[in-house]
DNA sequence: TCATGAGGTAACCGTTTGGTTACGAAAATA
DNA sequence: TATTTTCGTAACCAAACGGTTACCTCATGA
């Protein structure tokens, strides 16, 4: 198993599980409730989850409350954020591809 | 095959195409030397890529030059961005955290 | 004390993944 | 024309994935 928060991510079901605990820790019944599938299916999801760090699991009673640590995603945020130039607005501005250079000079 | 960009860069190895050709366009065998694995396990990582957008290939000869579309990015970088004021320092500013709500609305 | 509810996990299963070797097509070159 | 180079891809393989059912433990509540 590889286990990194890129392949974490990698899976739609495990990215509306952090959508969810986004909201609100929950524990494994009520979060496995949003999800056509078994709750061993969900068990899975959250180990895999567990072990990259994206959650951590608080046992309370007989249950067990999950939480998503949204600050694992800054090592994806941090990547993508590398290219993120070639698709932002922001750091790409419009005006910058309509105005040649010679006449750019003039403005400034 | 579910071939969508969050799958596509859960490989390490694609991540680390996608960041050679960052640089510049290289045929096919030219990325293939950048890695210990074979040319056809290369081919079947750029044919991922190629599935989902994230490359172009254009026929040059007997050449395939691979180009990296990075605006295919935006959609994990949109999807993680929502909760990157969990981890930058930019939106969520130490201080917010040290003062407490009743101080706070003083300060205004 | 006993039944019930929460949840972990083992065993199993079909499909996907990520690699290999082997082969063939097309372009370039001798 | 014959050979070499670039590249795709088929066939194969072991391991991982993503789901299931079955069973177990432990805490709660009647």
């Amino acid at each position: 198993m590889r286990r990194d928060v890129f392949q974490a991510i990698a899976d739609p079901t495990r990215r509306q599980i952090i959508s969810l605990l986004a909201n609100a820790s929950l524990p494994v019944n009520a979060v496995a409730h949003n999800f056509e599938m078994t709750r061993p299916a969900i068990s899975k999801h959250l180990r895999i989850l567990l072990d990259c760090g994206l959650v951590t699991i608080r046992k309370e009673g007989r249950e067990r409350y999950c939480t998503v640590v949204l600050s694992e995603l800054a090592e994806v945020g941090k990547w993508v954020s590398q290219y993120q130039h070639f698709w932002s607005d922001f750091q790409e501005p419009y005006i910058s591809r309509r105005i040649p250079l010679k006449r750019r000079k003039e403005d400034l």
